[in-house]
RNA sequence: CGCGGGGUGGAGCAGCCUGGUAGCUCGUCAGGCUCAUAACCUGAAGGCCGCGGGUUCAAAUCCCGCCCCCGCAACCA
């Protein structure tokens, strides 16, 4: 059996509401894996939050509420934002879920016992009022700390600490080896410059007395584990790992068909977190080389070019924009307006933009003239009778230079005009042209570049827009003698869509199906097969006799509604 | 000399690794069409590819120097 396509996003912090930044990542996420579906991959989509922590501690007590209740009431928020975005996984991570807690615990264990983690003690700067230790980022610009830390004294904890260290050299030499273990290369050097400069074990404990909101050191009760063993363990605790298992061969079937992951992640949390502490983390649990999950690391959406902070209070809120302007409109541009890796511009006037352009300019209004003509001229149905005509015999498959010689042949243009001849060689390469485009929609997706991947389709689109206006159909449709090349074109235009429907549905799911509907395109198929696959994009997939559904604009032109 | 990204027609970007007529989308202007969501199609205008040097027959693309903008710099999820 071939192996399953895993894929995970960051668990988000449920400390406050999603924002455009959150959106980003799913979505993305979400396309990838409908991608990988719609090749027939079996697919493990992973994404959840991040439930622990002294700030969710904090604001929960902020709230006089606990902070298991606080939690529950933020989830909600991810959890429906993903359902109206569409976004659609497979299993959902939430660290306080009792599986979660068994195998942050089972690791633990098993690295206290391997001698890999210890207890020191650490001294510092201590905050009272915020209950934490201070680092130099906490301090002014003249050296000190503020005001808003309260009264600040020097404090020595005793806590528990992963020997990161030992393991840098290790690391070097996977990076060193592993070309693509980073994505975008430029963040690959990055990390590889970070992990030179390693130096030190990493804390990953808090006393109870101080937090104790967290998943509790199986060795030592009075202290919770901190952050890195709970949210990063998440990828491998929802994806039947066990840690009482210290090889990873003797891992349970589940596990290894879907381990490694394509893990995406912002360029925030690779270094340190994934980067170094995770790929170490897996590599103490005895994770060999080739099963070290591959990141794939997203920029941020700016806006005027400075950097969305909820202090600057210029956060973008997904919710509302998909009120405003649709799922779909939303999805597209997120997955549009920005080269994967790079950082990009938001702005609301560039979604109306792209989304009346490339949507309903071209493929909305596509759908419409095709299946209006098709009513109008032959009451909604489709036959391909049409081949039987001498020139539109030319099997397209075989279509040769012979042929196309065939067809401009100045005898045979006088035979049946110029017009049939432009549709005959239009017809015979329509399957190549949908081929080229199909192959380098896979070539981008492959390459993450989901902007890239959707030209495809809109090239596609663009080519029957140009036909339509070259064939003048309404002319056609007057003149007996013309049936076939009309029904040609008719045929064609509609199995196009069909085409292009295919190609969008990983980013616009809702509109491929909507053309589906409108070309009255039900797939009679059984169990759980896939409405959309892309085997089935090749031209010609209508049958004869096929009846198209009523034109219903499929993206309104946001500007006229606004 | 901390690390990294960026500086390309009015706007947003691609191209740079693997030198060889500067490409895409939007916008602008001029035509065309009427099947269509005032959509669609054709054509045009507009760029000394941040600056200075070098390598080369040839540089946006390679090398050196400089200027400007933006992130990150370890307990922050």
């Amino acid at each position: 059996m071939p192996k399953t396509f895993y894929i995970t996003t960051a668990i988000d912090y449920t400390n406050s509401a999603p924002h455009i930044g959150h959106a980003y990542e799913k979505v993305l996420a979400d396309v990838i894996a409908r991608y990988h579906r719609l090749k027939g991959e079996e697919v493990f989509f992973l994404t959840g939050v991040d439930q622990h922590g002294q700030k969710v501690q904090q604001s929960a007590a902020k709230e006089g509420i606990p902070p298991a209740e606080f939690v529950k009431n933020t989830t909600q928020k991810f959890v429906d934002l993903w359902k109206k975005l569409d976004v659609k996984y497979d299993e959902w991570a939430e660290t306080i879920d009792p599986r979660h807690k068994k195998v942050v615990q089972g690791m633990l264990q098993r690295l206290f016992d391997e001698k890999q983690i210890y207890k020191d003690k650490q001294s510092g700067y201590y905050s009272v009022r915020q209950e934490q230790f201070l680092t130099d980022k906490e301090r002014d610009a003249n050296g000190e700390f503020g005001p808003e830390w309260g009264q600040v004294e020097e404090r020595e904890e005793e806590n528990y600490y992963f020997k990161l260290n030992q393991h840098k050299d290790w690391l070097l030499r996977y990076i060193d080896n592993r070309k693509d273990a980073v994505i975008p290369d430029f963040r690959q050097i990055e990390l590889r410059n970070a992990v030179e400069k390693l130096s030190g074990d990493l804390c990953i404990s808090r006393p109870k007395s101080r937090l104790d909101w967290g998943i509790e050191l199986p060795f030592d009760k009075d202290f919770v584990t901190y952050v890195w063993f709970d949210a990063l363990t998440n990828y491998i605790s929802f994806a039947d790992y066990d840690p009482s298992l210290s090889t990873f061969n003797s891992q349970p079937s589940t596990f290894r068909d879907r381990w490694p992951a394509l893990q995406i992640i912002g360029k925030d949390i690779l270094i340190p977190a994934h980067g170094i502490y995770w790929l170490i983390m897996l590599h103490a649990l005895g994770f060999p080389d080739e099963a070290m999950p591959q990141l794939l690391v997203h920029g941020w959406w700016n806006l005027g070019g400075a950097k969305m902070s909820k202090s600057a209070g210029n956060v973008i809120d997904p919710n509302a924009l998909a009120d405003k302007y649709g799922v779909e409109a939303l999805r597209y541009y997120l997955m549009s307006d920005i080269a994967t890796g790079k950082d990009a511009d938001f702005s609301e006037e560039r979604l109306r933009a792209r989304y009346d352009s490339d949507l309903a300019n071209n493929i909305g209004n596509l759908v419409n003239r095709a299946l209006t003509m098709a009513w109008k001229y032959r009451d909604g149905t489709l036959t391909t009778s049409f081949r039987n005509y001498e020139l539109f015999k030319i099997p397209r498959t075989t279509y040769s230079a012979e042929d196309r010689n065939l067809l401009t042949n100045t005898e045979v243009r006088k035979e049946f005009g110029l017009e049939r001849i432009k549709i005959a060689l239009h017809l015979a390469t329509a399957d190549e042209g949908v081929r080229a485009n199909c192959n380098g929609f896979r070539e981008q997706l492959d390459w993450f570049s989901i902007s890239d991947a959707c030209t495809h389709a809109f090239t596609l689109a663009t080519s029957r827009n140009r036909l339509i206006d070259d064939v003048q159909p309404w002319k056609l449709a007057k003149d007996s003698n013309r049936a076939p090349d009309l029904d040609a074109v008719l045929y064609d235009l509609a199995d196009l869509l069909r085409i292009i429907a295919i190609l969008i549905s990983p980013v616009l799911p809702k509109a491929a199906h909507g053309i589906f509907d409108q070309l009255n395109w039900k797939m009679d198929l059984s169990g759980k097969e896939e409405r959309f696959r892309l085997d089935d994009a090749n031209w010609g997939g209508l049958p004869d006799g096929h009846v198209v559904g009523k034109p219903v604009p499929l993206f309104p032109r946001i500007d006229a509604n606004v």
